[in-house]
DNA sequence: TTTTGAACTGTCACTACCGACAGTTACATG
DNA sequence: CATGTAACTGTCGGTAGTGACAGTTCAAAA
């Protein structure tokens, strides 16, 4: 087993913001634990499948090729199941669950990524979803001795290292999100039209005019850059910018 | 420190549902840990507050009646740093965080509840959020030494009993919202539109004509119970009925 | 004092949405 | 075979939403 006093060490150094970039958190995990590859996923929901926000990972540049170019992320059933979920993600039990993905994993294991492994969903502010994979080249019968023994390492440095790329990119980003927020208004006449109600009704509940629930409807469209009402409601209520009835 | 073992064997009952219900869990961490009360809370936003979903702790009659008169978790400067972050909570960070809440602390100690704890954000689905706050009631050294080698303990625990609250959540409201059960075109449709598109646009994605993408929206409006699309969108992405994958 | 941002209003023309009418086809289940 | 459910389509007429035009008022910040 690993040392346990690397692992709090590990911890630690996370946990107090000395791994700002996740090649060194990365480095230090693949250091501390027997760990082949790591991949840290921020994502959010798109019609047709998935936003990804941020990728970052520790494949050579063939394997990482090959993961583009096939677009494993898009149909990759562990991302589908962790990013859904809350409960950690064993690799094997999302092979047998998705038969039909067995072509997936033959692929996954050319770069030497699919003997066993887990994947972890991570808390995020509304409407986004994170995960880090954790692959081991290891035999299912040292796996799983390993995997109890450190999958509460794992899920705690897991979620520390998440929160400090969240709050890196909160001070990063917070100047191109300023013209996302919502004024008082645009979140009222939105709340409205989310429960169900036209302008003509919007307007005489705040009592205001029509043109005017348009007015702020038209600015609520264009900050949060959709082309419908109903869009922006959808946008709104995923980003919880607007109140839940 | 506590034994290893009975840890493992902790993470292990949790994992694999041999904790249904809340007081189990509780009695079991309290047992495995030198922990004095532990809450578990699933809320969402609200305009001026959180409406709490669901509230579970390990508080005598006496201290919930304090906890729910005072209104405690309206305030609670610990649920407000938990419940928008990622990042664990010290109470005693909370505590110099807010010298305002002060009253709010002392009033707690009152009950047993303020010496030293933290409290672990954990993901939720759609716009959701829960947490899981740990109280010990410890010397903070005892406290400082305690919480970095069981952290970890903690997170994990959470994580996976939070994982089988919502599992049982959804199982068990799964019977009356049968005649919420969207069909696959319904969620296809809802999907599209809540992504921008229009009835001509969705028809020519999905290859079928404008008026059969009409039908699915009007269905999909009746089973909501709801009036428009955009109140069909915001609700359908409330309860998580489009994929959020 | 100028500037900025939020709140507010009016009209026109066009497009999208929505309810109500009345159906067909395919497949699984009892 | 009957029943039920999902998927699918057409037409009509009214209402609601949307973009582009062109403004006013008020308060706070620079």
């Amino acid at each position: 087993m690993t040392d346990q006093q690397a692992v709090l060490d590990l911890l630690d150094i996370v946990e107090y913001g000395g791994c700002a970039e996740p090649e060194q958190f990365f480095a230090l995990m693949r250091r501390t634990f027997k760990i082949a590859h790591l991949l840290y996923l921020e994502a959010e929901p798109l019609a047709d499948g998935l936003k990804v926000c941020r990728l970052h990972h520790t494949f050579g540049a063939y394997a990482a090729e090959i993961y583009r170019t096939r677009a494993l992320h898009r149909i990759d059933p562990i991302l589908r199941l962790a990013l859904g979920g809350v409960r950690p993600v064993e690799w094997t039990t999302a092979r047998r669950r998705f038969p039909e993905c067995e072509p997936l994993f033959h692929a996954a294991e050319e770069i030497g990524l699919s003997t066993e492994g887990v994947a972890l969903p991570l808390p995020s502010p509304a409407g986004r979803m994170a995960l880090l994979a954790i692959n081991a080249n290891m035999s299912p019968v040292e796996w799983s001795i390993y995997r109890r023994c450190h999958l509460r390492d794992f899920q705690l440095a897991a979620n520390l290292f998440h929160a400090s790329m969240l709050e890196h990119a909160a001070t990063a980003g917070a100047i191109d999100e300023r013209d996302m927020r919502l004024t008082g208004r645009e979140t009222e006449v939105l709340t409205w039209s989310a429960a169900g109600k036209s302008y003509w009704e919007i307007a005489t509940i705040l009592g205001i005019s029509e043109r005017t629930v348009r007015f702020f409807m038209t600015n609520a469209r264009r900050k949060l850059n959709v082309v419908s009402n109903t869009q922006a409601v959808a946008q709104a209520v995923r980003h919880a910018l607007i109140p839940t009835i």
